[in-house]
DNA sequence: TTGTAGGCGTTATCAG
DNA sequence: CTGATAACGCCTACAA
């Protein structure tokens, strides 16, 4: 930071007027005023290369039009998250700025408090590490809280929460398998404490429940070891009792990752086995065979979310209208089916 | 930003002392204390519930120990990069906040301008789209910059710039498949605009021309339409003088969209053509067959980029001594050999 | 239409 | 060791 900056003090005096017309002029507000006046401000600001000093104003108007953005890492789905949330932001004239946590609780807890202390006038959480309790005593009486993905969370820790219909999601895929002649259907999954892991083994299940004895399902997590071995491991099996064998992936990481140990065994996708994962990432379209996927409505969700938040700050740009300003929103996910699950 | 917000006068006011022993005790700061002192403050301070405002702070300190980092997007090698330097300023103190340009020039103006005036104390940024004099207009006389990857920039812009060796990277890697046999290698890039895509091409050629006529090669870019599908092309034709034909791609992503097109042509690899790309991201190693890459020194970058930063705000911990403390490093990339290129 | 003055919440300098 | 008090740079009634 300059020690000789220049501040409004000096605009004004280079420009002859108060310091007062100096701010009126620099943030446009509406006062009603001289041109001329207006004129010679810009003028001498341009000439001092003056630059508005964000933290001073903040303190004075007790608002710093930054928001925060919590999330476990940037890559993949969370960084295409964190891009369509930054451009709502903006376009709602804030500032977001994005932080990862790797999952891991510390972190999460000191970019919380970071944040907090900063007087950021929102903040976005995904996948939080920490426990509901810990976040509640640290987030209480501070800036409103959004929530991602936080199923059986308390009410009053957030002031919303938007969560993506996995089990919906899940329960499409296998509808989609079993239309495709599959009459076996895995779900491999990874944690099953993994909340983002229940939803979806969830909407699995439920959807196993409804197809009834048209199809024999199977669930594998890696708590039993490593998931992409043992489901090419099941998938060979079943196949020799009749194929095809359909496999829906926790996400499409996952799925190239099995797609990589199938090719390896030799057997043939999508003719043998057809796979799908979830996100929709880049490389399901790049891969080859072309992976399948559920795709994700970043804009939606982005949204939703800043518009839950600033509703919640009193700036709801009504006319919108979306449904209710508070509370928990599910997003529906959208099926991309591609060469991976073909007939 | 809540209304009734507790501040250190109302801490001093329980406690029953004054406000500068509160900030006192509250920083930690090494003034004499009685001990009792000390924890009245600290418990009035929880009792209250009481949360430091930064704001203010950093305004009455001139210094908001934020750091800013710029980049074209939060996916694949960037979101790596951005964690190891959140990590990295955190370890030095400071917090970082990151944000996503989507190469536009006009976003990342928005974010250097409304960083300045957030006073961060650092700035850093991962190719920038804007021209070289408009940077130079906007953060002159600001917050200190650091570059990445900025080779032909003006001196006087940033306070130092961190590059990868692409061109050390691509010839190790022609190297490398001519090792393996390869009597042909290509270059997959893409926009012979682009400044990472250049230095790439540099290394390659200096390569091939150190080689001689050991070896045959081409370059291609996506002026001339899609370069997988050309590369594709290429290799299969000269295959039928005779293989192994090596292609060094852009990078991972490049590299598993050729595989793909190399597969659906039934092009064996890495019997018939070897391929590798750069960065080495997670999903190299996941493909089938698992891809060689070049992988990237994330800590390294990052511990040189802040250093230099912080030797510049007068904070180098000496001891380090890491070379000289400003203008350009190079930072060489590490062969990852994979099944890709493989014998 | 423009200027004055009192915050905003902390830090830091000096006396006591 | 502790306590006033003047910055820090800007905003915003309220006055002129």
């Amino acid at each position: 930071m300059n020690n000789k900056q220049i501040t409004i003090v000096e605009v004004a005096r280079e420009a002859g007027v108060s310091i007062a017309t100096v701010s009126n002029v620099l943030n446009k507000r509406n006062v009603p005023m001289a041109p001329e006046t207006a004129a010679k401000v810009e003028e001498a600001a341009a000439r001092l290369g003056y630059r508005r000093n964000t933290v001073a104003a903040s303190l004075s108007r007790r608002k710093t039009n930054e928001l925060g953005l919590l999330l476990p890492g940037f890559g993949g789905y969370y960084g295409q998250f964190a891009e369509a949330m930054e451009l709502t932001a903006h376009r709602h004239g804030y500032h977001l700025s994005v932080y990862a946590t790797g999952s891991d609780p510390e972190r999460e807890q000191r970019h919380l408090e970071t944040l907090l202390e900063r007087r950021v006038d929102g903040l976005f959480c995904h996948g939080m590490a920490m426990k509901p309790e810990s976040v509640g005593r640290i987030v209480r009486g501070g800036s409103p809280l959004v929530l991602f993905n936080a199923w059986e969370w308390p009410e009053d820790l957030a002031v919303a929460a938007v969560n993506l219909d996995f089990a919906g999601a899940s329960a499409e895929a296998v509808r989609h398998l079993v239309e495709r002649g599959c009459r076996t259907v895995y779900y491999a999954g990874t944690s099953k404490a993994l909340m983002i892991d229940r939803q979806r083994r969830l909407g699995f299940r439920r959807e196993a429940d409804r197809l009834g004895d048209q199809v024999r399902t199977g669930m594998i997590h890696s708590e039993a070891g490593d998931p992409e071995e043992q489901v090419t491991t099941a998938a060979a099996e079943a196949l020799a009792e009749g194929g095809p064998v359909g496999i829906l992936a926790f996400d499409d990481r996952m799925a190239l990752r099995i797609l990589g140990r199938l090719l390896q065994a030799g057997i043939r996708v999508p003719e043998e086995v057809k796979l799908l994962g979830i996100n929709n990432e880049w490389f399901s379209a790049a891969a080859y065979p072309t992976l399948t996927s559920m795709s994700i409505p970043y804009e939606k969700q982005a949204e939703l979310a800043i518009h839950r938040l600033l509703s919640h700050l009193g700036e709801a740009e009504d006319g919108k209208d979306l449904p209710q300003a508070k509370g928990e929103v599910t997003v529906p996910l959208e099926l991309t089916p591609r060469r991976s699950t073909e007939a």
